[in-house]
DNA sequence: TGAGTGCTGTGATTAAATTCACTGTGTAAG
DNA sequence: CTTACACAGTGAATTTAATCACAGCACTCA
C-alpha cells in the first residue's frame, strides 16, 4: 500500500514559500466568506501568474472544481497539512531581550499554528519572571524543557556569544529546525535546518533596488 | 561610448542577497586582520560553492589577485558601493509598538549603514515621547519629516488597518522602498519595492522541512 | 440538446540560475 | 631560468524554475 499520498510529493522550497502566502490570503478570503476562487483571481491577489499558482497546487494532488475554482477552506486545510501546521506545534525561544519580548507578545504566531511554549535566558534577572504569560527558564533547563514540551523548533534571539553551543545542545536534544535572528553563521549537522532572518540584509536589498532604479533613470535621461 | 561602468552591471537579486552575506563575513574577517582571502575559503565560510562566489564577484568587475586572492577590505568596500551603503542612509519607522521599539533599540542597523532617523505612531500616548534616543512623531508629520530627513526607506511595523494609506502617502512623498513586517499585502506603483518579512512563513518553511525529513525517514525505514 | 465559454491540469518551451571545466597567469621553489 | 602549481575569470553545459499553450471537461443558455 502507498506510504505517501496520491501524488508523488516533490514540492520545491520555492513552492512551499508561496504556499504560505497563498494560505494567508485564503484565510482572509475565508473570513470574508468566499467559498471558491479561481486561479487567476487568487494569483492576482498574491502577485503571481495563474500558471504558477496552478503548477504549485498541482505539485501535490490538488483538485479544483473546473467551474467554481478551488475550495477556499479545503485548499487552506490541505496547505496546512503539507506544511505541517494542521495541528498546533510548540516552539522555544532563546533570548528574552527586546526582540524576544516582542516575539513573545505577538499573537500572530498562534493564528498560524505556532505556540511559543518556553523562553530561555542567561540573565538571572529574567529567569523565573513571566513574559506575556510564559515563564522564562534558565538555560540549564533547556534540554528537559525541550523534551517535556515536545518542542520541534527553536527561535534564536540571544547574543551571538555562545550561540553555537546552544544550537549544539538543541541538536543533541532532538531539535532539527532553528529560526535565527542573530547575525552570525551557525553550523548544524546534515538533516538540520537553520533559517536566517537578516533584517539588515533586507534593507540592503531595498537600498540596492532603489539605487539601481536611480542609475537607470540617470542613464535614460 | 560607455554610459555605465567598466563592466555591464547585470547584477541579479540572488547575487545581491548573497553579497550581503559575503560582506558580513568580510567585516568579521577584517576585524580578525585577515587581508586577503581565496574564493574557496570565503565560499566555505558562507556556505556557497567557490564557482558561485567567483561568478557573483565577476558580475561587477571584481579584480582578485590570483596569488593572494581577494582583498578583504577592498571587496567589502566595493560591495557597499554596489548596495549603496557606502554612506549612512536614513530610514523611517511607522509603528512604535513592541516590534518597533525592538527595532529602534537595535544597534546592528547603524553598523550596516542604516540610521532610523524618525519614528511615527498614531497613539497619542506615544507621540512626543522619546524611544532609544529618537522622538516619536505624529503621523501628521510624515511627509515633512520624510523630506526633511531625506528618508529613502520606510519600515512598516504598525497595525494592518490603514497601512495602505500610509504607504500611498509615503510613495507620494518620494519613498520607493518599504520594509514590511505586517502580514498584509500592499500595492505600490511600478518602480517602488516592498520587501516583506514574514516570520510565520519562515516558521512554516521550517515546519515543512522537518516534516519532509520525517516522511523520508519513515519511508526509508 | 448541443454549441459556446472559460476553467483546470499538464506537456512543451523558454528563461534563469548554478555548476562544470578549462585557459591564462602570477608565484614560488629548484 | 624553468618547471610546477594553484587560483581567478569565464564560456559551455547542466540543472532548476517559470511560462506558454492547449486538450479536455463542466457548466450555461439558447
Ligand atoms: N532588536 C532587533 O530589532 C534585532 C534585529 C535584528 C537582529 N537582532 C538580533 O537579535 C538578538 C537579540 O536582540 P535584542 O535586541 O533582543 O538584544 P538584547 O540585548 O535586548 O537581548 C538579548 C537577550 O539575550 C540574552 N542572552 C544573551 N546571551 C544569551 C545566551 N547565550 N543564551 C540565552 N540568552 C542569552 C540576554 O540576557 C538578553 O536578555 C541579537 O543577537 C541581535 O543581533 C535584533
Ligand atoms: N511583535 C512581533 O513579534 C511581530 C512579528 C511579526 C509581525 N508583526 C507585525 O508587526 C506589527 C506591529 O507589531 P507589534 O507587536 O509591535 O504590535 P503593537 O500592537 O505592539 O504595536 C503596534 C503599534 O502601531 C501603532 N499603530 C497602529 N496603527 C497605526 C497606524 N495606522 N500608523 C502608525 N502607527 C500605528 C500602534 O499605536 C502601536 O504603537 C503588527 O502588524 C504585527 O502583525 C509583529
Amino acid at each position: 500500500m502507498a506510504p505517501t499520498d496520491k501524488k508523488d510529493q516533490k514540492v520545491s522550497l520555492h513552492t512551499v514559500e508561496r504556499l504560505s502566502v497563498y494560505r494567508r490570503k485564503l484565510e482572509e478570503l475565508s473570513a470574508d466568506e468566499v467559498e471558491y476562487i479561481h486561479s487567476h483571481q487568487l494569483a492576482a491577489l498574491v502577485g503571481v501568474t495563474p500558471a504558477q499558482l496552478r503548477r504549485d497546487l498541482a505539485s501535490f494532488g490538488s483538485y479544483g472544481n473546473i467551474a467554481r475554482g478551488y475550495g477556499v477552506k479545503q485548499m487552506s486545510r490541505t496547505i496546512s497539512q503539507i506544511i505541517g501546521t494542521d495541528s498546533m506545534q510548540n516552539v522555544g525561544l532563546v533570548g528574552v531581550g527586546d526582540l524576544g519580548r516582542a516575539l513573545l507578545s505577538y499573537r500572530g504566531f498562534e493564528e498560524r499554528g505556532f505556540h511559543i511554549a518556553a523562553a530561555f535566558d542567561v540573565d538571572p534577572d529574567k529567569v523565573g519572571r513571566v513574559f506575556a504569560g510564559r515563564r522564562c527558564y534558565s538555560l540549564d533547563k533547556l534540554e528537559t524543557a525541550l523534551v517535556d514540551l515536545q518542542i520541534r523548533i527553536l527561535v534564536l534571539a540571544a547574543r551571538p556569544e555562545g550561540l553555537q553551543e546552544i544550537v549544539d545542545r538543541g541538536v543533541a536534544a532532538g531539535i532539527r529546525s532553528f529560526l535565527n535572528f542573530v547575525p552570525k553563521t551557525l553550523t548544524v549537522p546534515e538533516g538540520c535546518f537553520v533559517e536566517h532572518i537578516d533584517i539588515s540584509a533586507k534593507l540592503e536589498k531595498l537600498s540596492f533596488l532603489s539605487r539601481q532604479q536611480n542609475d537607470r533613470t540617470e542613464v535614460a535621461e
